[in-house]
DNA sequence: GCGAGAAACTTGTCAATGTCAAGATTCGGT
DNA sequence: ACCGAATCTTGACATTGACAAGTTTCTCGC
């Protein structure tokens, strides 16, 4: 069995996973089709028959990150039943899996119009979002509530990523997290004001 | 009497704004150096005489919009004390200014050692943040305080041009900026915090 | 006003990439 | 065992980023 079988077995998850941890430690632009065939030890074009293109591989694990994001926010909502607790879920899950978070946002990258991926960024916000506030989805007061929530992590996540933080910001997203999120909602030293 | 001339005369800042327009239109995925030489009317290797590679090209535009962005903050800040103008004006550059904030904060397409990328990323932190949080900069509150309100424009910021935002948040972003960041350091719902 | 050197731009070339087409190998159901 | 389908390979082509070397224009000292 050590020698390589025509059939690969498990190519197209093979070829996901070399694509985040590329993206992880290459960056997205470096990123190859060709390369990943290599890394995996499969002719140039075998990824064209899992993935119709590079916009189709992209979008695959565009699927897996809404998917994973689901799953990161479930859990949280399972452990707590502060909605803080989602937000922190938010920041974890893009900072364990920055190669999907990446790619998740970036419609230029994407089939958008990919039914998978349509079917899983709704049930990842499905999962994010509480119950009761979709249903008040009308007032206008919870809806700009829940997108200062969410624009709140989604940046953190964003220049944490980035490494565009100041020292000051520590090393333990999560912490940081709690620390900054605590300015939502809540009353709390005066806002910096300009001299 | 139009006859190409062999010096283009501001091929620099051609090249630069026709980056930017493409970026907008199609995505930095397509942006191609030889397109854009084309588009501009030159040879294909032309570029690379101002901008020693792509990397140099999107090193230079996203100092372009770090000097766009100080100039807005400082606008914001001449009209009005509030803090919360500056928030606005982030957004507002963002919205304005689409490809450069892409290219700003993605190291990953940079030449992170540029000096003048350096410099004007620190002088739009000087103009962001107002000299009276910097002087407290050790002071951990007021620095997670800067950095809430930093997270939900850039988060707002980032989302709104990723058409990431539901139907509801409405169509004008400075609008939705002021409604969102009406959450912070606002009391509202209390909200045990951690930190 | 002129000549040398630098700056701006061009042409030519090369390896690498994404994608398509066509062939080879293996799998799965009957 | 057999046949269609799924999986993978080889081959090819246009395009791209980057480099090298040549050509045209500008600048500046004299």
């Amino acid at each position: 069995m050590t020698r390589a079988p025509y059939h690969h077995g498990d190519l197209r998850r093979a070829l996901l996973s070399e694509t985040a941890k590329v993206i992880e430690e290459s960056g997205i632009a470096h990123l190859s089709l060709r390369d990943l065939a290599r890394r995996v030890g499969v002719s140039h074009a075998a990824p064209a028959h899992h993935f119709r293109d590079k916009t189709g591989l992209l979008t695959a694990l565009a699927v897996e990150g809404f998917d994973l994001l689901a799953a990161f926010s479930a859990a949280a909502r399972e452990d707590s039943d502060d909605f803080l607790e989602v937000g922190v879920a938010y920041v974890r899950f893009a900072v364990a899996h920055p190669a999907h978070f990446e790619v998740m946002f970036r419609p230029g990258l994407l089939d958008n119009d990919d039914a998978d991926l349509i079917a899983a960024r709704q049930m990842a916000r499905a999962r994010l979002f509480p119950p009761a506030a979709q249903a008040a989805g009308e007032d206008s007061a919870s809806l700009t509530a829940g997108l200062a929530a969410w624009a709140l992590v989604h940046g953190l996540a964003a220049l944490w990523l980035n490494g565009a933080l100041p020292d000051g910001a520590g090393d333990d997203p999560e912490t940081l997290t709690r620390a900054v999120a605590a300015h939502l909602f809540a009353r709390s030293n005066p806002q910096p004001s300009s001299g």
